[in-house]
DNA sequence: CTGTTAGCGCTTTCAT
DNA sequence: ATGAAAGCGCTAACAG
């Protein structure tokens, strides 16, 4: 292996000319520069640096954590993230935890490994350990941000949309259709991004006077097969519902095909909207209606916000809200 | 930060004893192992992989490239070769590369650096500097493995599916059900794997004697867009096919939306038929019939090979071939 | 079974 | 502007 020392040989110079010509060219006569130069060029010089990272005690890599990467939403987030972090000379460490604590803890343990120097979630579970009932940011934690979710409590630096208001919107859209029979199927229910979600719905529902039937509130696990299994449910009720509003967009295609199953059609008997604006979305059968989300952004904010703290320390309190758009396109409906 | 040294400090041992303890408890005395797990605990030790690491020479990290994280078709090969990882104490450092040469060379470059160990490539590029017509592989080249893609001349090792095999039988299918007119939306040209895709669609037709019409065949880039081009293309000619085989399933849904905007009806008007079978190809309308792929185990034996590979240099020239699978849903029919 | 010791390759004072 | 030298924290001979 070629190291530091065999170019400082064969330049004449010694090991910190080389090192400094490398790093901080502008300290060092270009006529050294050029010996330097000449001499990595020859004998296929490369920075080691597992070395060099070991020396500076960091890595330049940050661990980001997706529940699933299988769930398309979250690709074009981390493509944002990558795209930020490939501009800063900085490196992704993928850990698709499936939600499982033991996977979650692994991974933000490579911090602690020096392995990684920050930790971005897209989770919605912390990936430390904390007495429950905590209220603050732990100053022992590494550089945390959390992308799309965000802590109830602690003060978690974030970026994400107006979840309440973008979910209000769409339930508003299906009112002013003239719907008022309209179910929710929402994510899993310990989730903060989903509490908000609900909440924006409960409150659409109740400025419209619509009435609230808890059997038309039922949650899935964000998976095509989870919202075709509570469409079913939906359907079977004596009391059913005219209308969809489904917390992302595979549960909400999942629904159209259990839909078309009962044999309804699209959107004359049920009026169906998603959330996320996925690419798919545009060629469901019909083209479905939904809330888009600026997922690259997102992806690209919480990596700034993540440089930021790793240059800082610390980010403050920051909640970044990024703009959601309601996306109308076939699959809703004035009731039939 | 606390090292080996105050946990020696702490037990009353030397660095090389916590050294052993941790790396190889079974060398130690019970009595000194509980002395040393004691101090670690009461101090928070946790060993500094990254130097480890250095020291090591190794990083237990493997690079994977992966042409498009947004293709659905690659997050299930993903987890299988993350899974493996895991078991095996190995770290995933996914590399984003859009096909991009310039990327694919920098996400390479980090195991010369001795960021990463060896490198699984998804795409269909090499991405080491090689000169044009070499048939072997360089001894020169870090470990290295392809999956799904192989490289048409150069022996790289690889796990994958027998593409003209899975390809000659999806066309078979169609032709079985009477067509004739069969088009075929393939994928990027310069890519072997679609190449060999190519070769089934031909071998079939020639089989059946059915005619082989230049213009019947088009390439996309297997995204929803490109299959909608495509297919709009194809229905602009005088010629028109009565069936369409699609190279992958994003492509073969973008299709089916070109077709109903043309106001045909699916499958009667057109058999569509895809490749790879990804989650939503069972929730189109009609339900996409396709090609299974085991993503999961492609991604799995690869990592295996790569572990193999790690552990004891080069693998010979394997090419793993796995089983593939007919899966018929609803988007083929007789021609109307 | 345990301790001593010599680095791994690099960066970074501190002199010069 | 450059060099000498001191480690970063750990592992792995080697010796005892």
């Amino acid at each position: 292996m070629v190291t530091i020392k065999d170019v400082a040989r064969i330049a004449g110079v010694s090991i910190a000319t080389v090192s400094r010509t490398l790093a901080e060219p502008e300290k060092v006569s270009e006529k050294t520069r050029e010996k330097v130069m000449k001499a990595v060029e020859q004998c296929g010089y490369v920075t080691n640096t597992l070395a060099r990272n070991f020396r500076r005690r960091r890595s330049n890599t940050v661990v980001v954590l997706v529940p699933d990467i299988s769930n398309l939403f979250f690709a074009n987030i981390i493509q944002g993230i990558e795209g930020v972090a490939h501009q800063n000379q900085y490196r992704i460490l993928l850990g698709d935890t499936q939600q499982i604590p033991e996977r979650e803890r692994a991974y933000a343990d490579l911090v602690s490994q020096r392995q990684a120097d920050g930790v971005i979630c897209l989770g919605r579970n912390i990936p430390f350990t904390y007495r429950k009932g905590r209220k603050t940011l732990d100053p022992d934690w590494p550089p945390f941000a959390m992308a799309c979710e965000y802590h109830g409590e602690i003060p978690v630096p974030t970026v994400c949309i107006d979840n309440i208001g973008a979910s209000q919107e769409a339930v508003q859209h299906l009112l002013d259709l003239g719907h008022t029979r309209i179910a929710f199927i929402n994510g899993p229910a310990d989730s903060p991004l989903c509490d908000d979600r609900l909440q924006g719905y409960r409150r659409a529902m109740k400025r419209a006077k619509a009435p609230l039937n808890s059997s038309w509130l039922t949650s899935g696990d964000f998976t095509l097969a989870s919202g075709y299994a509570c469409t079913q449910d939906l359907l079977a009720l004596s009391q059913r519902p005219t209308a969809l509003f489904c917390a992302n967009d595979e549960m909400a295609i999942g629904a159209m095909q259990a839909c078309r199953d009962a044999g309804l059609s699209l959107p004359g008997d049920m009026s169906i909207i998603g959330f996320d604006d996925i690419a798919f979305a545009a060629y469901t059968h019909p083209r479905l209606s939904t809330v888009h989300q600026p997922r690259n952004r997102i992806g690209e904010q919480v990596m700034q916000l993540m440089l930021k703290m790793l240059k800082e320390g610390g980010a403050g309190e920051t909640r970044l809200v990024l703009p959601h758009a309601l996306v109308l396109r076939e699959s809703t409906a004035p009731p039939g």
